[in-house]
DNA sequence: CTGAAAGCGCTTACAG
DNA sequence: CTGAAAGCGCTTACAG
């Protein structure tokens, strides 16, 4: 693509560039046409109540004649803000992320922010260098998912004084500010549900946590829960994945085909898991709940509406993209009460959790 | 937060600010610590062979004593590009879009490229005020889905020379440059599919196309394949809903109650609709394919893990994100082989599908 | 290989 | 309510 002919400190003063730099009218121009100076087209733009009716309107026809659009990397290089707000999570695969962005942008654009996004795969050395480009970018905000990252993240953003919120955690100690759920009292809360009902052999097909504060405080809800009880996960009804509804299917097969006495009920450490692992019941012929309970988080439109529905603790990811929103914003204008949110995980009891058999 | 107070032009010359504005060194602050110009600084970034190895060493140390991070909003204002490119994209709840938007991002990233995101709804004023907006931020190139937008929409990026891509289609006359699957012809082909098979009633849960050009030319596929056998979607036989495992549950019973013969096919408009279809027709008891075949669009994993596997349309989009990286990066270092690229749409054929019943 | 200087397109005290 | 001027932090011909 030709680039627009840049002229030499030699050229004689430009003229009105409307030919010159198709479509790149600046605000000189605008001036000129208006028979204003800069500084009244500026403040048009900014606080048009200070400037008068008439010169408004000579302006207003001015930028409508040229089709003027404000240069934002000039405005931010004057102000030191740039108007964008930076979001890394680790996939948008995750209906949960996907929705939070979803409604991020959503309620950042109405406050006239726009959305920088990075998805890191769960890798946290991609994560730290997303958000250090993002920095780069100027963005005067950013949010991340969970609160375990590169060691020196939250140093960065605070060296720099970039206001951030951790998003998807909440928990009883924290080094940053929050919005979401106790992930660690929401499978302890649902380990506690399966405890009520009688199951004392149970199962998880877990997330791997390696990367993921997230799922680590999940786990560590389940084992406290069972330890409360005395009892632990038998190794070999602990199996551990990723991500998808065939491989919670495979890590189902799996924990049944151990050589030990089957679980009475299994957690599934995510949606597609719980789907996955109620559909390999379904194929395998294992009656659910009657013989085996299911017990999942996330809570994905279709595991409403499997033959047995699924009972699952449910995430609000829109609320927390709209609060964390609100949380960025409130930071940004200097308001005190900028503290941590915690959003309730719900419990949503459907058909796939029973008693165990008392055979 | 405080505003790092601004010097009057009264004031002596900055101090090397790193006190003063906390984490925010100056390309000129690292020039002094290097006892270099501000251009020998600006050339080791921008091309580091061109300066000498002790002069860039001495460079790389007072980077490091600083923690400089270069400016983009000044950059961006010097060099008029900004390395960000924006997409605006129905909505991330959509698996494809959110896929695509993870892959472009990707690639996008490992050129340098930070992505601007935004989700228009399906409101075509709404992604004209995003677009609008990117534009505005300086973005050097935009890629949007499908080619039915804002009348201006098109004209406004060729004004403002901004290389764009449409994307998820591609037809046979098109106003820009496209990566997509031809959505008329995957359907056409799926139509006749059925038709092979024997099927003549045939219904159809259509997804609303208002707004959404795709859908428009899938709805079209199908009915010039019936037409071409001089078959018509009987009206009370043709459902609209916009998205939802639910909502295709609930047009799969529309359908079925209409007070005509029942339809031996359902073509699917959305992989949600085909899922909502399948657990309907299983929850009311038709088998599936003996006397009702269905057929999806989109490839989501849980219509492989059914109980009986959904036949569907795949598009391929991961592929498409990556495309378009190709693609607007092409424009952007003004290669000339900038063409549309047609993406296959593959009839993935499982177990949904069948004959119809002879009796 | 390096430096001095102008310029990118805005905003904002300051002065009127 | 408005204007003249300096400044935001880079890049890039030009000259050496």
């Amino acid at each position: 693509m030709a680039k627009a002919a840049r002229p030499t400190r030699h050229d004689p003063p430009a003229e009105p560039s409307v030919s010159v730099r198709p479509g790149a009218a600046t605000l000189r121009e605008v001036a000129e046409l208006a028979c204003v100076s800069k500084a009244t087209v500026s403040r048009f733009i900014n606080s048009p109540e200070i400037v008068s009716p008439s010169v408004r309107e000579r302006i207003q026809i001015a930028i409508d004649h040229l089709g003027w659009v404000p240069h934002a990397a000039a405005r931010a290089l004057a102000t030191q803000r740039t108007g964008t707000i930076g979001a890394v999570v680790p996939t948008l695969a995750n209906e949960h992320f996907a929705t939070a962005i979803q409604v991020l942008q959503d309620e950042l654009e109405e406050k006239g922010y726009t959305l920088l996004l990075g998805c890191s795969e769960y890798d946290l050395q991609r994560e730290y260098r997303q958000v250090r480009k993002m920095l780069e970018r100027g963005v005067d905000a950013i949010a991340v998912v969970g609160e375990g990252h590169h060691p020196d993240l939250y140093t960065l953003l605070n060296q720099r004084n970039v206001p951030c919120v951790s998003t998807f955690t909440f928990a009883a100690k924290q080094r940053s500010i929050c919005v979401g759920v106790d992930n660690y009292r929401a499978f302890y809360d649902a380990t506690n549900y399966l405890l009520g009902l009688g199951h004392r052999r149970i199962a998880m097909i877990a997330q791997n946590a390696d990367t993921n504060d997230r799922a680590a405080a999940r786990r560590e809800g389940v084992r406290v829960a069972l330890a409360e009880h005395g009892i632990a996960i038998h190794p070999a009804h602990m199996a551990e994945g990723f991500w998808g509804v065939q491989e919670g299917r495979r890590l189902f097969r799996q924990i049944m085909a151990a050589p030990i006495e089957a679980p009475t009920a299994i957690v599934c450490g995510n949606g597609s898991f719980a789907t996955g692992a109620m559909l390999e019941a379904m194929a395998a012929g294992y009656d659910v709940p009657g013989h085996l309970s299911l017990i999942g988080f996330d809570d994905f439109e279709v595991m409403a509406e499997l033959p047995i529905p699924i009972t699952t603790v449910r995430v609000p990811s829109a609320e927390i993209g709209r609060r964390t929103a609100e949380l960025l914003i409130a930071q940004l204008n200097g308001e005190s009460d900028t503290r941590s949110i915690e959003c309730e995980a719900t419990l949503i009891v459907r058909q796939s959790c029973a008693r165990p058999r008392s055979d």
